[in-house]
DNA sequence: GGTGAATAGGAATTCAAG
DNA sequence: CTTGAATTCCTATTCACC
């Protein structure tokens, strides 16, 4: 789901810096989350982060 | 000359906003500076350029 | 020390497909 | 409308070479 992915991206850019998304998708990853580079080249873009 | 190039990349980008090394150099091939796109990466770190 | 060619690396976009 | 795989695009780095 869409909304929970990146519920949970903001909540991990909150409390740590993130430096590529692949390192952002280890953490989705141990959250339970699976998605794809392209996915979140897409949740960040929607989500205005940088 | 490294120096000259790098002058001349400051007056570039102060006038008009650039959105990519390739199009930095072809702007730059215009004022008859031909570099490569190594370098320019290398100027623009240099220079502390975004 | 500065440079270009080639390569690696990361991110955005395309192209189906669900 | 959302997604993943593949591709494309852009930048940084490596590896000679001068």
């Amino acid at each position: 789901m869409k909304s929970r992915r990146q519920s949970v991206i903001l909540e991990i850019v909150d409390g740590r810096a993130v430096s590529s998304q692949e390192q952002l998708r280890t953490l989705l990853k141990e959250q339970g989350i699976d998605a794809t580079q392209a996915t979140l080249s897409r949740d960040i873009r929607d989500l205005g982060l940088v």
